[in-house]
DNA sequence: TGACATAACTAAATCCATTTAGCAAAACCC
DNA sequence: GGGTTTTGCTAAATGGATTTAGTTATGTCA
């Protein structure tokens, strides 16, 4: 006979205990592995067994844990939600900043759990128990959509919520300052003497990036009343970005100056464009974002003009535990100004001179 | 008067309930924000919410979820453990995979959370509610260091177990066939000629990355019989491995074949390779692993001899579901042969032809 | 002033699993 | 054969929060 699991509605120790007639106790005792020092009989463990097979068992945590929780200790789920999409280093650095916050307030009556989970880009709103007040005592959100953002700001979340990258109303945010990545890149590219300047990102923009370029492009405009081109690839893969560059190039487009909205982007636009034989930054500077430490790596190093995570982190997990902590005062809004990493991917005067 | 959540014992709502002089049903309704359709006076509300705050009250998720929890509806929940000192890729892999397999099982009646969650290198048995049976219902292990070995081996986790990366008797494992990747590095190096050949690694070993170095000298000692030099580096940042290779090759060491187990390590070898007035793969040829798809697009393009990170989830997911599902017969181990990439960085012969 | 409605609660059941104390039957012992 | 031990279970309490049905006091209206 086939398992149920899955295609029944859930068991609990009496129906199994019902159905092979003895107590949920004896049950308990054999689905816990406690039937030896609770004498269970060999051949009563063998019938039970087989019924929560039969049926499909599966033991519900939260029953387990409430008679289990050694009381007298508080319990803080801690989660930080993002995107299946988006690149987990930036995710990383935020799980290594509440942990070391988590470590610090561990004591005999707190503890705490920390997790990364994941959602579907624009689809945070099927992410099951968000809308429930009995997963997390507190979350991080990032790396939102548009469309998360929108159902955000319809819903209510019942626990802390700090929103990292992304201003929405009646939420605790942490973002960049607004503008100033895409108005600083614009600048490099242009001090640079960039008279081609191009941007290229991904398909589905966030909040963040949508500021970035619009910034670059306003920028742009007020100095030389030309708006850049817009490179739109696939998605945010170094082969995306080298394959929308090649085609670019291909097609007799014009480019000096890049703009990359990721360090992914980046690395694939460096191979397009030196196998089109053009050389980095002496034909072509590029400016594009820190999201990893290998950014500084490239060849030639890549100049940085965002990707202020650490900074971004380092404002949200304080912000997460005031809110936990029922300070009213703190901050709705925290602005961090991304650190400005000017590389050799830039430097247009030291590789011609 | 402060908050005295965290230096005392937990507080349920029955303390609150006392301390005000009320129900508890009138304290759930308040702190559950249900005071309005429950006709709580609002002075009441205000009581039972400073007495909340003034005992540091925080809700117990199991009792909530307990209650709340649709009943007919399995909930499994599921984790991947990843120490706090790897690279995410892997796990980001790890996670997606699941995350996939447990979209196409869901249904009305049986409901997934999956999470990642992290421990501190070598101290996984500090990690809290690893041995609670009421935590998790199944987990993937990875990025385990000797000491985490150790523990598991002599530990009993009471719940489904596939370990990713390494061999634990009595576990259900997945791992890269042992000597594979060490004994093909060196091939590949000395098939490019290399005389001198050097391992660069960080401090600490996993399970796999000792068997790697081990098979990389054996293989080099059958052949040659001189062991390569090993470099160990701090760390595994970009950083820590230019520093080692440039202050060997700053005291005369020799280099002509480079054997790096991680991406990072090898992309700042590169750079203290460059910068140390020798070419890749001309006097240098550079072996690694394909942590990251990025390792494609250095420059040249790493050649990576493991980095099985794809087909190890793949067998690891089906895995862990399989013994979920109570099947008894699954193979305790499996062993996955890592994809070859033959890339730039070790090709003398077409950059010297 | 009595009928009825409303406000502001409370009592008790419920969710699921675990565990302790206890009980009946069988086995053992001299 | 009466007392003791062992075996193999069961009854009931427990953990924390939620919710429904019910209760009391107060207010409203005719």
């Amino acid at each position: 006979m086939p398992s149920k699991s899955g295609s029944s509605p859930a068991v609990t120790i009496y129906e199994i205990a019902e159905h092979v007639g003895v107590s949920p106790a004896a049950v308990s005792s054999v689905l816990a592995n406690r039937h030896v020092e609770r004498r269970i009989a060999e051949e009563t463990v063998r019938r039970i067994r087989a019924a929560a097979a039969e049926l499909g068992y599966v033991p519900n945590m939260a029953g387990r844990r409430l008679r289990a929780h050694r009381s007298a200790t508080r319990q803080f789920d801690l989660a930080i939600l993002t995107s299946f999409e988006a690149p987990l280093p930036l995710v990383g650095q935020a799980l290594h900043a509440l942990q070391r916050a988590v470590d610090v307030q561990t004591n005999e009556h707190t503890r705490y759990a920390v997790a990364i989970e994941m959602f579907h880009a624009g689809r945070l709103k099927d992410k099951p128990g968000l809308l429930d007040s009995n997963r997390y005592h507190g979350v991080i959100i990032t790396n939102t959509l548009p469309e998360d953002d929108q159902f955000l700001a319809n819903a209510h979340l019942p626990y802390p919520v700090v929103i990292m990258g992304r201003r929405i109303a009646n939420y605790y945010c942490v973002l960049e300052a607004p503008d100033f990545v895409g108005r600083r890149s614009a600048e490099v590219l242009m001090d640079a003497g960039c008279k081609h300047s191009v941007i290229l990102h991904g398909r589905s923009l966030t909040q963040t990036t949508s500021n970035r370029l619009e910034a670059f492009n306003r920028t742009l405009m007020e100095r030389t009343k030309r708006p850049a081109t817009a490179l739109v690839s696939d998605g945010l893969l170094p082969q995306q970005g080298a394959a929308t560059i090649e085609a670019y190039l291909a097609g007799g487009g014009r480019l000096d100056g890049l703009f990359a909205v990721t360090d992914s982007l980046a690395i694939g636009a460096y191979r397009a464009i030196k196998q089109g034989g053009r050389s980095i930054p002496g034909d072509v500077a590029v400016v594009g974002v820190g999201d990893y430490d290998l950014a500084e790596y490239f060849d030639p190093p890549l100049t940085t003009v965002a990707g202020a995570n650490d900074a971004m982190v380092a404002e949200a997990v304080p912000l997460l535990f005031r809110i936990l902590r029922g300070e009213k005062h703190a901050l709705r809004e925290v602005l961090v100004v991304p650190p400005v990493f000017v590389r050799d991917s830039t430097n247009k005067l030291r590789t011609q001179g």
